[in-house]
DNA sequence: TCAACAGTTTAGAATAAATATAATCTATTA
DNA sequence: TAATAGATTATATTTATTCTAAACTGTTGA
């Protein structure tokens, strides 16, 4: 399947119409040769400089809340002012630099499996995310 | 050591002066039977319910990064457009219902040590969060 | 008692992310 | 071509958070 196809299929799935916007939208999400993070801003940014149109921010929001929706990306719980997406839906974690306000993944190979013995009565548990905040090391303070 | 001294112990380790309003947020905090999450929405409409002193919103986030800082509150890092604050900083996780925005401890036991064997140079890590995120377990969805 | 001061509190302004709106545009179908 | 459904856009709105500047408080020292 063509790459044009396979974002068409993203995208009908998500239930929305393969326009020129949107497809311009796969093109920075799935076409990259690594996933990578974002924010809605960096996003447009990123559209902005390597494209030849115009795609407004309401229409970026939309499509990336459908494709979450469908789980073609995810949301990076972090309590920052703006929300991060992983375009990377493997299951792996986080680490949170807060000096420098950067995410670093963490494979999967790297933590052990989080297993969670209670449960919620009608519930079930759709994603578990691990996000390990890190600082600075100063020796000097013990 | 009588309430009122623990309030004014946490403020001079937080570097702030104990002040009536300072006092009241403490009290609001750290008084509790329990221990609770809290946005600061939340917790300005309990102080205003309970006290007879004005205290502003600027006060208020003052006060609680103050505390964060400190370590006598945490962040729960949820993706959501306002902050979640948890009065309880000893070691546990979440759920996160996202149909009814809620969110459920997870008691320590109930999760296996979180152990990651990843480490980043000169960096250590501060705290490490597991956010379980629940939704309705239909069972006529797959 | 008063003046000086350092730190507090406050209302309101500013900022910024996210969402909503309403007009215009596009593409498909009849 | 006309009708339509959906898409895109600029702009306005909303909302959490942060900033600011003025007024306030309490302590110290003359």
């Amino acid at each position: 399947m063509a790459y044009a196809d396979q974002y068409i299929d993203k995208l009908r799935k998500s239930g929305l119409r393969p326009t020129k916007q949107r497809i311009k939208i796969c093109e920075v999400l799935f076409d990259a040769e690594k996933t990578f993070h974002f924010t809605i801003k960096e996003l447009v940014k990123i559209i902005e400089n390597q494209a030849n149109i115009k795609v407004s921010l309401a229409t970026v929001y939309n499509t990336v809340h459908a494709f979450m929706r469908k789980g073609y990306i995810k949301e990076i719980p972090l309590n920052a002012s703006q929300s991060y997406y992983d375009t990377n839906v493997t299951h792996h974690h986080h680490f949170f630099d807060e000096e420098e306000n950067k995410l670093i993944d963490i494979h999967q190979d790297d933590v052990d499996e989080v297993n969670i013995k209670r449960t919620i009565p009608g519930k079930k548990i759709r994603s578990v995310e691990v996000i390990a905040k890190i600082v600075s090391d100063n020796q000097s303070q013990k």
